[in-house]
RNA sequence: GCGGAUAUGGUGAAGUGGCUAUCACCUGAGGUUUCCAACCUCAUGUCGUGGGUUCGACUCCCGCUAUCCGCACCA
């Protein structure tokens, strides 16, 4: 890794938005902030890492892949929190019509007035009478929520209804809960993952591919019991990490340590950040620039519980990457209770709880036309009374002396085998910044050498990950060395998952130069030898050496 | 959103109230060349955007948009 600088950021912009890799979007319309294109070069590196990371987890062996939609109904994510939360209270000036932030106008009597709700808020400004910053007047309007998502309208005219476009793609994994479950034969653990653009209006996108108004989420959905002891295998990430916890600052330790010590407060949250660390070095994060760092209490989201942000270094400094959060049992329940619907797994019970009843109920019949609109009360307390009652008994119920006769009154007795119970599952949410990554992976790949006295620079990317697989160059395009070049290439790239790039033009150490500048791992040289031999030269591009290889034997 | 700076070919820069706007690299064509940005010839391509001042604006002024740096915000 280089040293990060200033200067080096602006010449890896350069490069990238030069050969293609990650550009401004609509740039020929002025552009847009916090909206970027991958172009020629980056829209396979970004689909490269998003299929490895859908394979990373789904090597879990518990893990499928679902995709839902980025619109989304108002109703959805009114459950889930995200319009209550997601948002900035306004409110208007009534006498000059300009909006303040309603937390700002009173935060100097109040220091925490942004974690106030909206009717607070009202209350507040009623009792604070705060001026207008534009006009000095003191006449506000309602408080009303902007919120922070993309506003849009499902269907078109008065039938349309209200919706946004996700912030996130967790809430499709919760809302398809049932189906997951189904999949899985009822049985957890078991996760979801899905791979998508998520939204978010940003105030003030900055820095680049860091803070985006669509990006690109890759989010895990994992189901546990919360009853279940988790047990995981830490043996084989036995080195120490660099982890910033809550209670005790920088420590470096490993996660199986980091567990059993209680510092990470969950197993599966720990299982998922060695996890995490897994992929993030498979796609080229050098592992000295990746740390973990617990959230304080007051910067969790909403629905979390204990939440671990895997940081990388890179030109914009540390900056978080990925967030594992354990979100408990919060959205499937908030969804529950929104639409009555059950989003709940079946625990059965070692062993069958039997519940004995012996007591007395009321016989309807009778009781019934007695009591009329008592009857329910009168029934509630029957049923509390001992077995060894004996009627006639009175009852006070809401003032009124009541007499139950034998007759209102049967004898209630039954066994009840339960052999197990609903419970709402727990949830551990591995969130990934797609963009963020690919930003760091090639920020940590950039490497600026020299050659022959002259600057080169080059991404020196995991095969993994690799935009183009493989450079084809004719030593000279003619003898007919072209022709079998362009053969071999398409040979190439008609071959499942390999990406060739024909290049015949300029000298080949341009060609080279070219080739290592946007990270193809391997050159294929076709010379005057080869049109007799069917050898050609394959180069490495991180240490240059070539070898003489058949064309049959070539192993793309 | 606030304050400051900036905006010239694909990239990086120079420059001017008036002449065909300059340079390097890159890109393309041809030549040359038997494996790491070689060389020669030629070619393509630029003043962010809208308005104003002016006989004339890339240059001066204003708005907008975008970018960068602080502040604020950040699930």
């Amino acid at each position: 890794m280089d040293e990060f600088t200033p200067e080096r950021l602006s010449r890896l912009s350069g490069m990238l938005k030069r050969r293609g890799i990650i550009l401004p979007a609509f740039e020929i319309h002025g552009g847009s902030a916090g909206l970027y294109d991958f172009g020629p070069v980056g829209g396979r590196l970004r689909s490269k890492v998003s299929q490895t990371w859908i394979e990373h987890w789904q090597s879990l062996g518990n893990i499928v892949e679902i995709s839902c939609p980025t619109v989304t109904p108002y109703a959805v994510l009114e459950a889930s929190g995200h319009v209550g939360e997601f948002s900035d209270f306004l409110t208007d000036c009534l006498a000059c019509g300009e909006a303040s932030r309603a937390d700002h106008l009173i935060e100097n009597n109040h220091p925490n007035a942004e974690s106030f709700s909206k009717s607070q808020l009202e209350a507040y400004i009623d009792e604070m009478e705060p001026r207008c910053p534009a006009c000095q007047a003191c006449d506000w309007g309602p408080v009303k929520a902007e919120n922070l998502m993309f506003n849009t309208k499902i269907g078109a005219g008065s039938s349309g209804r209200p919706g946004f476009l996700r912030p996130e793609t967790a809430q499709g994994m919760f809302t398809s809960f049932t189906s997951i479950y189904r999949h899985f034969r009822e049985r957890l653990p078991f996760g979801a993952v899905q791979i998508g653009k998520g939204y978010r209006n940003e105030i003030s996108p900055r820095q680049g591919m860091i803070r985006l108004r669509e990006f690109n989420m890759a989010e895990l959905e994992y189901f546990i019991d919360p009853e279940v002891d988790t047990h995981h295998d830490f043996s084989k990430w036995d080195k120490p990490v660099t982890l910033i916890s809550q209670d005790d600052g920088e420590i470096s330790m490993t996660f199986g340590e980091a567990v059993s010590k209680g510092i990470i407060r969950h197993g599966t949250v720990g299982y998922f950040m060695a996890w995490t660390m897994d992929f993030l070095t498979k796609v080229g994060i050098q592992p000295e620039g990746l740390r973990f760092r617990q959230h304080r209490p007051d910067e969790m989201a909403h629905y979390a519980q204990d939440c671990w942000d895997a940081e990388i270094l890179g030109s914009y400094g540390w900056i978080e990457c990925v967030g594992i959060a354990h979100r408990g049992c919060y959205d499937l329940e908030s969804h529950e209770k929104a639409t009555g619907q059950r989003l709940r797994a079946w625990r059965t019970f070692d062993e069958p709880k039997v519940i004995e009843t012996n007591g007395w109920t009321t016989d309807g019949a009778k009781a019934g036309p007695a009591f009329r609109a008592l009857a329910g009360k009168v029934k509630e307390a029957v049923e509390e009374l001992d077995s060894d009652s004996c009627f006639p008994i009175t009852l006070e119920l809401q003032g009124e002396l009541l007499e139950i006769l034998p007759e209102h009154v049967k004898r209630n007795q039954k066994t009840e085998t339960i052999a197990g119970e609903w419970f709402i599952p727990h949830v551990v949410e591995p969130a990934f910044g797609i963009d963020r990554i690919i930003w760091h992976l090639l920020d940590h790949s950039y490497l600026e050498t020299q050659k022959s006295g002259e600057n080169y620079c080059l991404l020196t990317l995991p095969e993994e990950v690799a935009p183009v697989d493989v450079c084809v160059l004719p030593l000279y395009e003619k003898d007919g060395m072209g022709v079998l070049a362009e053969t071999i290439h398409r040979d190439l790239c008609s071959k499942k998952g390999v990406f060739s790039i024909y290049d015949a033009s300029g000298s080949i150490g341009r060609r080279y130069a070219r080739a290592d500048e946007i990270g193809v791992p391997w050159c294929i040289t076709v010379d005057h030898d080869s049109l007799f031999d069917n050898m050609v030269t394959l180069r490495q591009r991180d240490t240059g050496q070539q070898r003489r290889v058949a064309i049959s034997d070539l192993s793309f």
